[in-house]
Order: C-alpha cells, then structure tokens, then sequence
DNA sequence: CAACATGCGGAGAGCCTCTCCACATGATAC
DNA sequence: GTATCATGTGGAGAGGCTCTCCGCATGTTG
C-alpha cells in the first residue's frame, strides 16, 4: 500500500471517529471526508460502505473486549466469566449505540474481521460454559450475542438492562 | 375538517402502510406521496414529522395486537397465551422494524397512549402467566416487552428470532 | 352564486450518497 | 537522477432525498 494512501485512511479514521462521536452513526460521509481532507472518492475507495468505515472507528473498542474475554477466561469460573464478559459488551453497545448496530448489520459471514473476532472470543467463553452446564447445547455465540446486542438496543435504562441481561441468561441455560 | 383533507389524510396512511411494511421505515415519503397520489407538500402538512405519519400507521396494528391479547387470553392456557401473544407480538415488530422502535422511542410519560395500550393488554397475559407459576414473580410486563423488541430489532433472520425468544421465555420461569 | 377560507400540487433549494475519470504522485528499474 | 508505470486522488456531477413555499383549485357558507 502506497504511503500517501495510508496516510489518508487514517486520516478519514480520526475524522470519521471525532464526526461520529459528535453527531451519531448517521453523520454525512461527505463531511467526514472533509474534515480529513480528503476528496469524497477517496473516501469510497477506502471504505466502500458506511459500516465498513464505522466498523474500523470501533476497532479499537472491539479489541479491548476480545482481550477483556481472554482475561476473564483464565481468571473465572466459566458461569462467571461469561456473565462478566457479556456484561461488559451490554455496557459498550449502550454506551456507544452505533457501535451495537454496526456489529448487528455486519454480515456474518464477511471478512470484516473485528465482528469476526468478537465472534471468536466469545466462542471460548460459550464453549466453556457449555462445557460447564451452564449453557444448553445448541446455543450459538451468534445467539448470545444478537440477544445481548437487543438488549442493549432496546432498554430504556442501565438498571433495566442488567435485569433483562440476567433473563436471558437464566434462559440459556434451559 | 375539509372532506378532501380528510380522504388525502386516508389514502397516506394507507400509501404509508403500504410502503413502509415494503421498503421499512426509512421509506421515502416522496415515493408514499406518489402512491398516495398526492403532492409532496400535502404529506407534509397533515404529517409535520416521519414520526408522525409512523404512529398513525402503527396505531391500527397496536390496536390488532390488543384485540389479540384478549382473544387469546379467553381461548388459550396461560402459558400458551403468552407465548403465542409474545410471538405475534415478535412477528409485528419484525415486520415493521419501525413498528419496533417507535414503541421503543415512544416516551413512557407522552400521551402517545399506543405504547400504554400495548402494555395494559400485555399485563393481563404476564398476570396469568404469573399465577400460573410460568413467569416467576419480580417480572414486569415492561421487561417482556422491551426483551421481545430487542430481539426484534437485533436477530438476523426469522428463524433465529424465534430461537431467541424462546430463550427468554425460558428465562422468564427463572 | 359569490366570496372566502382552506387545502392542494409540484417546482425548487439544499442536503445527501456514490461514481467516474483526467490528473497527480509514489514506486521501481535503469 | 530520471523515465515509466501502477496506484491513488479530488471534486464535479447524477440522481435521490427532505422539506418549503406560494399561486391556484376547491369545499363551504351566507
């Protein structure tokens, strides 16, 4: 990759994060691309859609998390450690709406690889907790996770979604 | 109220209604004021915001919602009840997305009184389902509500909606 | 059947997203 | 250093959207 090119990813990085933070996921692309100086082509050419850009501005976030899990695996019980971790990802989707909906709209499949590895780091968690019997078999991460992400979305305060969040949990035991 | 104004009023709910269950909620209010047969201006002045045309769309089916709460309270056990309503109630959201969250946003303290009614017929259900022992007690109507909805508004595909509210229903007995 | 209040349509301003391509600029080979 | 070429760039422009405005049409009323 060119280093001119580099620079002005990074460039649409920090002004689409600085943007977003201030007017939420829906902020015009255009001004973005200004705020960068960059050209709106350039723009699309580094990020074909909307989620793809947003989906790098939460990188960051992501990647706390997946390490967040890997800690909790190794310093808890399997019931707690998914309880914890889930819990921290509720408290991230509330705090940052658009970071819920970019995880919910990326395509499962795609090679858009912090969705990706917030699914992988999850998965550990869920397999141990299978293991555990504390989560039936023929629960997928995917599920928990979408459930979480709902949850998130859709309560009207943080008490209520920590009650919601140990529903469902209860639930996934079965 | 003009005779005209009031027909103009009908046949946009009624375009509304129509494109809105077609194209979802970010429908484009041009394209409802052209199957509307009306012009651009006329949508704007019996509907000042998309919020308010939304509403008045969802009204009719909120109302079918009630009536189906009742219903299956009178002909069903109360666990079935619940769950056949809460499915309905599901299926509705899904196939509205905006039906979703326009409850959602819906200030609980508005006069918008389609979230309350909702919650009034809901509550007879979760009553039943309580002394039934099917829902433990400390459960809220608004809970089951605001779970279903977000597993409306986060599940990828049918299948896995249904999937996901069965897990909270289970969650639900504790 | 005036005359008036009310409601109407659609052109247009000002946004937006996304595409396209002539041009600029790193990278590479000599 | 310079010539060459692949790669990256900017911004004009197409087309769509929301929302406003106002001259005109049409119910309503005496």
């Amino acid at each position: 990759m060119r280093v001119d090119a580099r620079r002005n990813r990074d460039r649409l990085v920090a002004a689409a994060t600085a943007v977003i933070a201030e007017q939420g996921p829906a902020a015009s692309l255009n001004e973005i691309a200004q705020q960068a100086g960059v050209g709106a082509g350039t723009l699309y050419r580094h990020f074909p859609t909307r989620e793809s850009l947003l989906l790098e501005v939460f990188t960051t976030r992501i990647e706390t998390l997946c390490a967040r899990a890997h800690e909790l695996a190794e310093s808890r019980s399997p019931s707690d450690a998914l309880t914890a971790w889930l819990e921290a990802f509720l408290q991230h989707c509330r705090t940052d709406r658009g970071l819920a909906e970019t995880i919910m709209k990326a395509p499962s499949g795609s090679d858009l690889n912090c969705a990706v590895k917030l699914r992988t780091a999850g998965a550990g968690l869920v397999a141990r907790a299978q293991e555990a019997g504390v989560v039936r078999a023929g629960v997928e991460v995917e599920d928990i996770l979408q459930l979480t992400i709902g949850i998130a979305l859709a309560a009207d305060s943080p008490a209520r979604a920590e009650r919601l969040l140990s529903i469902a949990i209860v639930g996934l035991r079965g």
